[in-house]
DNA sequence: AATTTTTAATCAAACGTTTGTTTAATTTTA
DNA sequence: TAAAATTAAACAAACGTTTGATTAAAAATT
């Protein structure tokens, strides 16, 4: 799908309200006031405020598809060079991206079956398929121990970065950040995160220190 | 505070609503008639739709503060045993307060600032602070090594069972566990997560696998 | 090249619902 | 019988969406 200047505004200017104050607490006549589009521009383009939600999903998953499948075939690498690289990627996508990553909690936190939850189901299948392959690599070729529960290890990455961004603000208050602004502190966290991670999988998958 | 029981089951009914549909995709008629009782008793009793939220937060969140300032003045345990207590407690309340803690996870997100945020903040900062204790009389004692980041480890404790709760429906598919009915399930998962959580602790505190 | 027709974009206004809250009357309880 | 609880009805405000008129640009016709 291609979208015109006018179509991103109103894309870019829903992501960051729907990030703040969530799909409900977010009116359509905000994201027109703040976009600076006439308010029936929403539903002449969209059709309606959930299909522009779903665009949004769309337009920001889109390029998540790829690398991955290329990573696995690369043989100049070890497979926890692989785990790591792909951390890294991780954790780099999910800062850098954050106000969707906010929608995309919320979103998983609704029980009933939305179109974007199932997206998201989907999403998680794809990624759990990648790391599984690369788990079960290294297994075969002993740098990995058996019995790895890799469900559980991707929670405890997907659950840590997601937690870093719902308290960052006190993760930087407690650690007196606040002389950093957002830009390094996120480049901050990313780091931290990245060490933190690789540290957890490397004794979780390895047995060493 | 003390309850009617009509007016306990209107703070049920909300708790449970605002977890699966959030605060603003429930409405008060919504909750009054799932609750059994008048549109205008929520107003009578709690004067607004806001203030019912606060008294949802109010009365789960006041048999927390206990337990903890206990276990730490118990000197027949040793400073690793009292962390895998703290981890089953924390693991315990997390997974039978599930519905609860959605509301929690949610109200995170949300960055203006209301008085739900501040009491969250607080309650972070007092388990902080009591872990930061026991981690300290560990390290002196030789039990623990040095240079632990302590919020981080934090972080990855909240953020992996949080991240549970988040995705149980694609961890019971993926790990097959349809068969389970919700009170077996819950067990499981509170069973592993303690396990896992244990094990991520004592070898980012000690060194030791 | 000039004119007409068609399509797309934009807008203010209005639509019918739903929202949270309040009112005023009535019933129940102590 | 005074206070508390309960009710249906009403309130204004906000909601997502649609309408019909207007403008601008593009395409087709003469």
């Amino acid at each position: 799908m291609e979208y015109s200047e006018k179509q991103l505004a109103i894309i870019n200017t829903a992501e960051k309200l729907f990030s703040v104050t969530g799909f409900d607490g977010t009116s359509v006549r905000d994201i027109a006031r703040e976009a600076g589009v006439n308010l029936a521009m929403i539903s002449y383009y969209f059709g309606s405020k959930e299909k522009l939600m779903e665009a949004v999903f769309e337009l920001r998953t889109e390029k998540i598809r790829l690398k991955v499948e290329n990573l696995l075939q690369d043989d100049t690498l070890s497979n926890l060079d692989k785990v790591n690289i792909l951390i890294d990627d991780y954790v780099e996508k999910f800062i850098s991206q954050q106000e969707f990553h906010k929608i995309m909690m919320r979103e998983q936190l609704i029980e009933k079956n939305n179109p974007i939850a199932g997206f998201i189901h989907e999403l998680k299948k794809r990624n759990l398929q990648s790391i599984k392959k690369l788990i079960q690599d290294g297994q075969k070729t002993g740098e990995f121990k058996k019995n790895i529960d890799i469900v559980l290890m991707m929670i405890t990455m997907v659950g840590t970065v997601s937690q870093m961004i719902t308290s960052q603000r006190f993760y930087r208050e407690v650690n007196n950040l606040e002389h950093l602004d957002e830009q390094e502190f996120r480049k901050h966290i990313r780091k931290k995160l990245s060490t933190h991670l690789k540290h957890l999988f490397k004794i979780s998958l390895t047995n060493e220190i």
